[in-house]
DNA sequence: TTGAAAGCGCTAACAC
DNA sequence: GTGTTAGCGCTTTCAA
């Protein structure tokens, strides 16, 4: 059992007074080369682990954390954010933050960066932002960056070149993931993708699964089941799917890469057709089609985990000095009608 | 916003020292009526939530925690814990907090019961049990209780009156889970539960999730599919199933309610068949057959997650005096061969 | 029964 | 450059 340092056994051991060491470890500079490779020195021999609960409790600062995320008025599937932001909030309710959300409507680039500019009114200390729009985002977090805001995103994947904390899901993979659901379910026959969407803002979102899922069907040996995509509207989804399944007799599958596979399975049920369908989220229409077996299983994106992750990494950075992982895959749930209600 | 008011505010504000509102706070007594009356008037006015992280700083105590489970040696499906252990170590490691694993011999109930004397040796205040053994494992935590050890069960439900803390699965419904999996991959046909186990040590376990997938197929409309159960030896595997398989021309589907679907897998490989295998729990070599394909879904208990949460409940209750969960289902993860690195 | 005060480990302001 | 010290909020001991 080892023996755990304190800033005075350190600057005993180095014969230094404990304001020299703490000098050392922060390197807030002012200390001589002599004194200071004592000090290092003894943090060599020593495995010394500070007391984060002593450093928090000295800061009296109550920290504001700001999180900007699309109204869930627009798309449902953003409802459990809410939940997940809560429950962060109260499992650190005796630290000192304060949390404001702030939400945009989500087919507005223009609303998404009034709501920043707003955002930036509280002088955040940390923000925890779904980037939404890909290229505004970009700015908005530089700019975050030079105002040493911290950042951390979750949902929407920004790939560059700058280290930016994400939290979230490997897209690609969970494409893979229906593939093979869709593999299991089927001998042959016809699988339609469909990027199921009004206006195209989850365009990213939906290549990245897509990608995934014709990979899987490429790289296997089953070879009997054929895979083609379609980019349908939902105010026109009844038209565009009478005419996929006029043209494909055999059409025995459908992947919707959107949280809307209930308004496919809405149509499907009324038919009478043995159509697999594999969609995404834990909307409650989805859940209903997923009951009734029409929806045959959903892979669940988990909005609610990656809020509260996202917000609890940025409460450790900023309370107990954790350090942010820069890259946070969620696992990939997969759900049908018996184990839903559980997540 | 609300002011966070502190043990000096309240003092201040009911015009007595620190030390008597410490006193009305923990209900220490010696604080005369009329004081009490006083500071409880102010508690009634503020709302008054003491800071966990100063109460803890106070308190120099180290905390013992031991955690009594399985050797796995015996059976690798324990190897997980170890994992969640160290994690949740790792994470509050600068708590004071000691943490010490007790192993037994899951085969041996004689060693149960002497391990775990031997962990009443190092006097613990808590304790985090797997209690493999029913009848044995009710006495042990009774007489924790009256020695004042805070404990936690994982993995085993053990259903009593007592209030007993646990965090596990609803076996019974991943019973159904694994059910709607096999109704959705099967047409029709026969469909085999095979408990196979050396001992019969986890006969609970295995009754409940035969129960939730006989519940399953008795309350759905797929009437075409036929479910029955056997106890298969893993020593005497290959001639059960061989009979199986020349008894029952149109098997299906095998169900495994242990970990030992690989057993079941290795022999089926190597003949020409076209059986669904579902088990449970991600072994190395249940993995190796998920992902030749030859196991379809294994469903993860997550004792990884099992044990780490129940430490971490346990850390909680002793540094931020937390209160514990009386029952934490954790979710019933479907895995496939696409997603089952990222859990 | 009550109050005063020390101290948990760390930080930062201040004096030298 | 370096050391000293006050104080974060709470608990506990000791003196009154």
């Amino acid at each position: 059992m080892k023996k755990t340092y304190t800033i005075k056994d350190i600057a005993k051991l180095a014969e230094v007074s404990e304001g020299t060491v703490d000098r050392v470890l922060h390197k807030r500079g002012k200390v001589s080369q002599h004194f200071l490779s004592k000090v290092m020195a003894v943090l060599d021999e020593i495995e010394y682990e500070p007391n984060h609960i002593a450093r928090s409790l000295k800061n009296t600062k109550t920290y504001q954390i700001c999180v900007l995320m699309p109204n869930p008025q627009f798309d449902p599937y953003w409802m459990p954010c809410k939940d997940g932001i809560d429950e962060a909030i109260k499992k650190h309710k005796s630290f000192n933050i304060h949390v404001k959300v702030f939400l945009f409507d989500p087919t507005s680039i223009q609303d998404f960066i009034e709501t920043n500019e707003k955002l930036l009114d509280s002088n955040p200390d940390a923000v925890l932002i779904a980037p939404f729009f890909y290229k505004e985002s970009i700015n908005i977090i530089s700019n975050y960056h030079s105002k040493n805001i911290i950042s951390c995103t979750f949902n929407n994947q920004l790939k560059t070149n700058e280290i930016i904390n994400f939290v979230g899901q490997d897209l690609a993979q969970s494409g893979r993931v229906a593939a093979r659901l869709m593999d299991i379910l089927l001998k042959d026959g016809f699988v339609a993708i469909i990027h199921l969407d009004e206006d195209y803002d989850n365009a990213k979102h939906m290549q990245e699964k897509e990608a995934g899922f014709l990979d899987y069907f490429e790289s296997s040996s089953n070879k009997k089941i054929k895979v083609k995509s379609f980019k349908f509207k939902s105010s026109n989804i009844e038209n565009e799917l009478n005419n996929l399944l006029n043209e494909n007799i055999d059409l025995s599958g459908i992947f919707i890469t959107t949280s809307k596979a209930y308004q496919v399975a809405k149509i499907l049920s009324q038919k009478e057709t043995n159509i697999r369908i594999i969609g995404y989220d834990l909307l409650e229409k989805n859940i209903e089609y997923l009951q009734n077996k029409t929806i045959d299983f959903l892979i669940n994106q988990n909005p609610k985990q990656q809020a509260y992750s996202g917000l609890t990494f940025l409460i450790d950075y900023l309370i107990f000095g954790k350090d942010m992982p820069n890259l946070t895959l969620l696992p990939i749930d997969i759900i049908n009608s018996e184990n839903y209600h559980l997540q």
